[in-house]
RNA sequence: GGAGAGGUGGGUGAGUGGUUAAUACCAGCAGACUGUAAAUCUGCCGCUUCGGCUACGUAGGUUCGAAUCCUACCCUCUCCA
């Protein structure tokens, strides 16, 4: 993977990352495809969007079809169809989702198969082994995602097993992939910052934020993005896990993320909640029983451009798959679009004027921080 | 005409003397969702000036107390002629 820092705000990066399977432009929205799918999303829709990466995961694929399966299929890209760059979640994730159903130890983590109940341990190397079966173009290090909240001494146990983990990840992992690293230590600065440290130290080929939106309030998050902003490496991509809401986005890229994934655009999406440029609409409501317009009148995707507010609504009151398939695409296309208006507001040296108006259309106060 | 079954809150449908303004599901009204155990989950869902009031086909009756028991009537469905 080769990284190019195109234009810089104050923190904010406009950059470029290339891979055998085709370029990401940053700041960058990665649509989850935990299943090897983005629920609901043809690739062919999927690409329309803009989209230039997806995520995969670990835990779910390996369990089925099974990691080698995958592999004897001609790896993820090609069972899928997805022929551009797809980064792959370590199942690191899972050991906090899963919560009781999940045992760790030093040497890795044991969990029952929730389809036929086998016993299965996986470590940190089997975690490497697994992503490069699917055949993964960023392979996450398999980390312990910290509860929230957690005292000094949790955060600090919980963060030195990822760091000894990252270490084992990175003497596992031999393909030409991607290497992500993963700092943790829940809302304390020293903590984030002895991790980023290690991170550095065992050296990865970009560093990602973890255990955020995990149920802390925003001027915590904001906190650790703040302190952890002029600490990240100039020269890798930074990527923000699992975040978030677009003003989450919009205000982590003002602290110098580049990298963005979350279930929120397909998940809310299925949940009858599109994201529009003016705030979200829940298309269930009464209110739009009747409403002829479309989603966003600022969107120009196909969905906006041809179905109405009313029908969506009838869709998601009668439960038609059709109603997942079209708010999804609105829903990710919106994000598309939303990080296409972020790079061309860096390149054009417009970033403020865009985060000013981002807050303006959604009627909110901008919350300060670097422009 | 005869025999049987039944009528419960917007719908389907539990409940067969008291803790029942009445289970559950659906519909309806809102809310939540952040590296997907999620096309999921949560709350509300008779009226009310919050003291109460009105409710289980209708009208009476028994009882301290009835959606639940009795009587009459009305209506619906099934089967037989």
């Amino acid at each position: 993977m080769k990284f190019k820092l195109n234009t810089k705000s104050e923190f904010a990066r406009r950059a470029e990352l290339s891979f055998p399977r085709g370029k990401i432009q940053t700041p960058a929205f990665m649509p989850v495809g935990t299943n090897g799918t983005v629920k609901g999303m043809t690739v062919e829709d999927l690409k329309s969007t803009g989209a230039e990466i997806i995520l995969g995961n670990t835990y779910h694929l390996m369990l089925r079809p099974g990691d080698e399966a995958v592999k004897e299929l001609g790896g993820l890209h090609k069972f899928s169809n997805w022929d551009r760059p797809i980064l792959t979640d370590s199942g690191g994730f899972q050991v906090w989702s899963l919560g009781d159903l999940v045992k760790i130890s030093e040497e890795g983590v044991r969990f029952s198969s929730p389809y036929d109940g086998r016993k299965i341990f996986m470590t940190p190397e089997d975690s490497i082994q697994i992503q490069e079966n699917l055949g993964s173009d960023i392979v996450m290090a398999f980390d312990e995602c910290t509860d929230y909240p957690s005292t000094h001494e949790q955060a600090k146990e919980s963060m030195e097993l990822s760091m000894r983990w990252a270490k084992r990840c990175k003497d596992a992992h031999k393909s030409s992939s991607a290497l992500f690293g993963i700092v943790q230590g829940g809302m304390h600065e020293d903590l984030r910052e002895e991790s980023l440290n290690k991170i550095k130290e065992i050296g990865f080929d970009g560093v990602a934020l973890g255990g955020l939106s995990v149920g802390e309030s925003k001027e915590e998050k904001t906190k650790i993005l703040a302190f952890m902003a002029d600490k990240l490496p100039e020269d890798k991509p930074r990527y923000l896990m699992g975040v978030g809401k677009p003003e989450d986005i919009v205000e982590a890229v003002r602290y110098g993320i580049d990298m963005f994934d979350c279930v929120l655009p397909t998940r809310n999406a299925r949940n009858g909640q599109l994201i529009t440029s003016t705030g979200v609409v829940n298309i269930r409501n009464a209110p739009y029983k009747m409403d002829q317009g479309p989603i966003d009148e600022n969107c120009d995707c196909k969905v906006c451009k041809n179905y109405s507010r009313a029908y969506l609504n009838h869709l998601d009151r009668t439960n038609e798959m059709l109603g997942s398939i079209l708010s999804s695409y609105h829903n990710i296309y919106y994000y598309q679009s939303l990080m296409r208006g972020i790079r061309e507001a860096l390149e054009n040296n417009l970033f403020a004027k865009f985060v000013k108006d981002f807050y303006n259309m959604r009627g909110l106060e901008m919350p300060d921080g670097p422009l």
